[in-house]
DNA sequence: GGTTTGACCCGTT
DNA sequence: CAACGGGCCAAAC
């Protein structure tokens, strides 16, 4: 509501909930706080993200699957090596397999209360 | 308080 | 399939 920027703090909250070895994209995150047309802002708050490593932010890809074109860790592919030692899978394309490791809270849950 | 920017998304060429 | 452009949104300058 009211109020500044809470959009960043939301987003920052909600990037941080993404478990190891999951993945989103910046318009999905967009659309889970009520503007699916925010993917941009979503992108630049992970731009400023000042928390460092408490936010996965590599975690996050574009839509396609394909890692965030400057997203620099420094070194090349970075955020796709730290994907695959979560154990994210990637297509031959060079594109994280969305289908298999896109992020949802509601399974994550249901999946947690099954101690899977 | 208007202008610029930016780690996006989508349709069209 | 790659390149281009327009739209959308929220912060920084």
């Amino acid at each position: 509501m009211t109020g500044g920027g809470r959009f960043f703090a939301r987003v920052y909250a909600l990037a941080a909930r993404i478990p190891r070895g999951r993945v989103t994209t910046y318009g999905e995150i967009a659309r889970m706080l009520g503007a699916p047309r925010a993917a941009r802002a979503v992108g630049w708050a992970m731009h400023g993200n000042p928390h460092g490593a408490k936010v996965p932010c590599h975690r996050v890809v574009q839509r396609g699957g394909s890692c965030s074109p400057s997203f620099r860790v420094g070194d090349p592919g970075g955020q796709r090596r730290l994907l695959e030692r979560e154990g994210v899978r990637f297509l031959l394309d060079g594109r994280v397999d969305l289908e298999a490791h896109m992020w949802q809270p509601r399974l994550d849950a249901a999946r947690r209360r099954r101690r899977r």
